[in-house]
DNA sequence: GTGACTGCAAATCATTTGCAACTCG
DNA sequence: CGAGTTGCAAATGATTTGCAGTCAC
């Protein structure tokens, strides 16, 4: 079960269609998205939904804490994935195709020595390793 | 001495006055900057210069593998920082006002484990430290 | 000389915003 | 009811592109 209206009523939003349909496509997928991702997604349950919109709530997802904007490199879209719920990872990249891979937290214990390091407060980090995918390396191979 | 004509020979591209002082601004900054931040600093040099151009000249060094794309969290721009004659670091950056300073490497050996483990052809990787910086910090509790 | 580069203007693409209408609580 | 949300259209901001003139080699 999922409990989508104990999460947005304990951060004091509304359960609106639209988020709940956002956070069930968030739910379903195990990689990051976009949110034209998303649209494409939700125009299937509410025709009328508005990119912007999804724009709109992914900002708030993003500020309360709910959702994690990790940044894609290849174009220069945002991309979203939940950070409630799922352990922490990282993602291994395909610079050919774009593909993502999740990957286990390389740092444990890093972030700790850090912070005698510098005087900064240390908040969060984000990896990112890039490569070529199974896939791709194949396609290159065939060519 | 810096052997700009010669790195621009090896790769067949023209040593422009754009290209060379695009160069000469990359090799003296220590952090990543932007398309806009290098056009502001051309300006003094080249009046004409326009931002479309060094955007050309920064994908052009890019593909060439001269400069890396850092990518920037806070707002959507691309950051560029020279990727030869620097050796390898990542940013320990601040998400209040975005200032970064470098961090040596964590993840030694890591990727070589990492070749062990998937079929993907490892390239490269990046990481992102966030934190608050002492400015900010002070900022805040002065408020 | 000629093809690679550039200035310039206009286009594109992701994301944001203003406002009036709607709807959750 | 009424503040928080949304649809819709229009704005914004970063980056790209087409084209004709210019410059490096």
């Amino acid at each position: 079960m999922t409990k989508i209206n104990e999460i947005f009523k304990e951060h004091g939003i509304r359960l609106t269609q639209q988020r709940k349909e956002i956070f069930k496509i968030l739910l379903n997928i195990s990689q990051p998205v976009s949110a034209n991702y998303i649209h494409n997604l939700l125009k299937n349950k509410l025709e009328k939904s508005r990119l912007s919109t999804v724009y709109r709530n992914l900002n708030t997802f993003k500020d309360l804490g709910i959702i994690k904007e990790v940044s894609s490199v290849n174009n220069n879209k945002k991309l979203y994935e939940l950070s409630i719920g799922s352990n922490h990872h990282h993602h291994l990249i395909c610079t050919k195709c774009g593909e993502m891979e999740p990957l286990d937290c390389p740092l444990e214990g890093y972030e700790d020595e850090l912070k005698k390091k510098t005087d900064y407060k240390i908040i969060d980090h984000s990896i990112n390793i890039y490569g070529i995918c199974p896939d791709c390396i194949n396609k290159t191979q065939k060519k």
